[in-house]
RNA sequence: CGGAGUGUGGCGCAGCCUGGUAGCGCACCUGCUUUGGGAGCAGGGGGUCGAAGGUUCAAAUCCUUUCACUCCGACCA
């Protein structure tokens, strides 16, 4: 491919919207053009890179037996009613509908469980065909409430999408497997550094699920990990050892003691002179599910913190916000800051934290402006809560096999994998007849790549103060051939030369016969990040050329017939 | 949705406070010179200043409304 005819367009400045630097490269390159908030034209190299990642997704998802298919973009609503979802997707916020002529209410898809469990069920009638794994790449839409950094958070987003069913749940673990498999290639592959890591399963649903986080200063979670037990996962759902809360004895009479604007566990410590440990703090929430809402008291140790996640997981609700002002007023008759579960409205539902289990004279709110009880216990002095998990897991934590201490890193998640079950299929009456002739759900698995997130994450972690250091596997080109004079007879016919040799050794190159003066065609070919370079330029009189490795900025000068050589070991350290 | 901010040729910005009819750099076009690290000189084209309404003799500038975009929080590949 030329360069000149490859309506290649690249700035000089930054574009002022772009914050993160494989935003800015992108944007810089030409490789991206905004449309609108979260919606891009891929540009011509761009869309190179894309087809080279959805080649390699093609393979490794092909080579552990998922089967290519196409949905529809748009879906009817009954298909989300008959899950359940449109309620709550609708809620989120992220659904993009529409109405056709009739009147009838569609969605742009931003999932597709819905359409490839109803097709399934179309067409699966016996355990014979199973198991299946089913998969699309193709654009979702997900009316994102803040679309940001470029291609990381889009509303229209390219997408690989499977689905397995399997008769049983050994069937989906090995299905399963099988993805997480062909996941570490396809990431490996692409040349991003990455970690896979538990993770909750959000909106989707379902039991297991494990998220492929790229790790990158930008990324948008936080990933705790444990590097002596190879324990990982996101914060949302990671679980730990927590710090040790002394101990508590036997119960003592509750005291009610004044504790004039004391509010926080800070001056709760210094007021009592006891650690936060022995303390309980009780938080409202609002939580809304689809046909109602409702305050919720959450109980957590002083020291530590709530995980939301788990508490909208605990309360299986839609959405969860802290509860405001004026309600925490009106439902405990103190102000904010005197909360606690001891004569709290008997209708409130009350959680605690499971390191609140069996733990005796708390120190707690009391529902009374200016006051705090000690000696508080459960069961006692209030009804026992139901206990959860609901505490977010902190770095220096230990690991919950307690093998060691978490770290934190931060990641850009770009594949997801989930063991769904038979969540979509019960709820559509999706199903087979099995070997003992009797119809039973599918078990099923879905798992998502993002493809164009996976591309402007390899940029994130792949660049320098001079632009873009493609993965040569990901690369719109994995060499460039830069004719730097394109007036000079000589240097065009070395670079044809070389331009046509290197093809002819199957290396995807371009040439660049653009007519740019050379210190602009030098920018631009570093802007953009080929993870080699030939260049004929000055040498060519005396048959040499130059090959540059971008990464480095490492060059040889060579003979022009050892140049392919020397391309193909740049090529191995790219 | 809550909070903060920005909309002026393709891109990056100034002008706005203190109204007087639009300017700079890059890019683009023409010519000459230059030619391996984003060339120089000369000439040239392109913007009803996000939109609507209002105030005024006069609005990019002041007022109102509205739309879009960006950033900080909750969602997700």
């Amino acid at each position: 491919m030329r360069l000149s005819k490859l309506h290649v367009v690249t700035l000089r400045e930054d574009p002022a919207d772009a914050e993160l630097p494989s935003h800015r490269l992108l944007a810089r390159g030409g490789y991206i053009v905004k449309a609108a908030s979260g919606l891009y034209t891929y540009g011509p190299l761009m869309w190179r890179t894309m087809k080279k990642i959805t080649a390699i997704v093609n393979e490794e998802i092909t080579a552990e037996g998922g089967i290519e298919v196409m949905m529809p973009i748009m879906h009817p609503r009954e298909l989300w009613e008959s899950s359940g979802r449109w309620d709550r997707y609708v809620a989120d916020g992220i659904l993009f509908t529409l109405k056709d002529s009739k009147g009838a209410d569609f969605c742009l898809g931003p999932t597709h469980e819905e359409v490839i469990t109803s097709y399934a069920d179309q067409t699966i009638t016996s355990y014979k065909q199973l198991p299946v794994n089913l998969y699309q790449i193709q654009d979702k839409f997900r009316d994102e409430i803040r679309p940001r950094y470029g291609l990381m958070r889009g509303r229209e987003f390219i997408m690989m999408d499977a689905y397995s069913f399997d008769a049983d749940q050994a069937g989906l673990d090995a299905s399963y497997a099988a993805m997480d498999r062909a996941y570490r290639r396809i990431f490996n592959r692409c040349g991003v550094s990455f970690r896979s890591v538990q993770a909750d399963a959000g909106a989707i649903g379902g039991s297991g699920s494990e998220e492929f986080m790229v790790i990158a200063e930008a990324g948008e979670d936080a990933i705790l990990y444990c590097d002596e037990s190879g324990y990982a996962a996101n914060v949302e759902k990671a679980e730990s050892v927590p710090a040790e809360a002394p101990p508590c004895g036997d119960a003592g009479e509750m005291e009610k003691t004044a504790t004039p604007d004391v509010r926080t566990v800070e001056q709760l410590e210094a007021f009592f002179d006891l650690p936060a440990a022995a303390m309980a703090k009780t938080v409202l929430y609002k939580a809304t599910w689809a046909e109602e809402e409702a305050l919720v008291a959450v109980m957590m140790r002083g020291d530590l913190s709530i995980n939301e996640v788990k508490l909208t997981n605990a309360l299986d609700c839609l959405t969860l916000e802290l509860a405001e002002d004026h309600a925490i007023v009106k439902l405990t008759g103190a102000e904010v800051g005197f909360a606690g579960p001891v004569g709290l409205n008997e209708k409130i539902r009350l959680l605690a934290d499971k390191t609140l289990e069996g733990r005796t004279n708390l120190l707690t709110g009391c529902n009374e402006t200016g006051f705090h009880c000690q000696n508080v216990n459960a069961g006692r002095d209030f009804p026992e809560p139901a206990y959860h998990d609901l505490r977010e897991a902190k770095a220096g934590e230990l690991s919950p096999d307690g093998k060691g201490p978490l770290l934190e890193a931060r990641g850009i998640e770009v594949g997801h994998i989930f063991k769904l079950g038979d969540k979509y299929s019960t709820a559509m009456k999706a199903s087979f007849i099995g070997e003992n002739g009797k119809p039973a759900p599918f078990v099923m698995g879905c798992y998502g790549i993002g493809v164009s997130r996976t591309a402007q994450s390899a940029v994130e972690q792949r660049h320098d103060d001079k632009g873009i250091i493609w993965p040569a596997a990901i690369a719109p080109f994995e060499v460039a051939v830069a004719i730097v004079d394109v007036r000079k007879e000589d240097q065009v016919a070395m670079g044809e030369r070389l331009y046509a040799e290197l093809q002819a050794e199957g290396i995807d190159v371009c040439l660049d016969d653009r007519k740019v003066r050379a210190g602009a065609k030098f920018k631009d070919l570093e802007l953009l990040g080929f993870p080699v370079q030939v260049t004929a330029g000055r040498g060519v009189g005396e048959g040499k050329v130059e090959v540059t490795l971008r990464a480095s900025g490492e060059r040889v000068e060579v003979m022009a017939e050892e140049a392919c050589a020397h391309v193909q070991a740049f090529l191995e350290k790219a």
